[in-house]
DNA sequence: ACAAATTGGACCGAATTGGTCCGCTATAGG
DNA sequence: CCTATAGCGGACCAATTCGGTCCAATTTGT
């Protein structure tokens, strides 16, 4: 299964393109320049990060995107959630009204806890981590310090 | 965004719903009947379940499903794994090479260590935890009460 | 032999997704 | 004032996936 759809994948790296340089003003087809992805995508996909206040936009000729905050201060669940929507596991997750079957349901109260749960995963990454793969790591392949590991593989769980 | 797709939603209702009395043996139609669902589609999950190796079935006459191992030993993730699929992310996550993109990707090897504490969330959740006491009180239409533990495990209830 | 039950896969309509395109608006510079 | 540039909003369609059903085959107790 695939949890995130490609369009929230690609935004992501829309995002993380900006992140790289916090100043810069950058145009939608800068970024997909240097993403090498599609102009009109990476078009769609500004709009609906700037539609959701994760960054910020000019209009006009010399316009363009740049980040609203600082890349340490927006989560993945933020990107994410601006194009894919809010993280749900299930439709009663969402909307509760969504799903008839919540009245006679007995593993809806259960997933309350779950869904916090991979929601505290995402968003305990900040976009300044993927555009910084090689802070915390020595040559080898580790992307991670020990620590950081630890916070994400251990979300709360809690119900 | 809706991360569990309806099948696999409905698929951990099933197994819960075989996880409430382990020791019965219960047929597709009765599971359909005790959680409402259409029998076709209990039908396929539980072969779903099945070829996973999750439950354990007997053909024939006077066969059905059980679970093939204690709730407690059971976790959401392997549910959902057996009916959505192994969970990833992203592409990459699952099967490296259908992306194109891998090469160039800058964000590909962070993935990882996020997928990791999505699957572990779902890891955390054992299928007894499913079963457990409500934390609200049915009107009247409990799913689960024992009354209705005998009609799942009633041979004769096809409706 | 018969009936009840699982198995595996085919099947189709519906819904979602990915991606593109258009007309509109705003802004800088000449 | 005029024009080129760039974002804005949404419509649009092809392609894929999903949800759900159904059938032929097989197994097993009576
Ligand atoms: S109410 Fe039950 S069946 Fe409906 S979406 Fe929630 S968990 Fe799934
Ligand atoms: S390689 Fe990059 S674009 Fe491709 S699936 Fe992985 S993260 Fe997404």
């Amino acid at each position: 299964m695939i949890i995130l759809s490609r369009l929230a994948d690609y935004g992501v790296i829309v995002a993380t393109c900006l992140a790289a340089d916090r100043e810069r003003q950058a145009t939608a087809s800068a970024v997909a320049a240097a993403t090498q992805l599609p102009r009109a995508t990476v078009a769609k996909l500004l709009k609906a990060l700037a539609r959701a206040g994760l960054v910020s936009s000019t209009r006009g000729v010399a316009g363009g995107y740049r980040l609203a905050r600082d890349p340490a201060a927006i989560s993945l669940s933020e990107v994410v959630a601006a194009i894919d929507g809010n993280i749900g596991l299930t439709q009663c997750s969402v909307h509760v009204e969504d799903c008839a079957r919540t009245n006679y349901c007995p593993t809806r109260p259960h997933w309350a806890a779950i869904n916090n749960a991979v929601a505290k995963a995402l968003a305990a990454i900040a976009l300044e981590e993927m555009v910084t793969p090689y802070t915390f790591a020595p040559p080898g392949k580790g992307r991670f310090t020990p620590a950081r590991r630890e916070k994400i593989a251990e979300p709360g769980v809690t119900p």
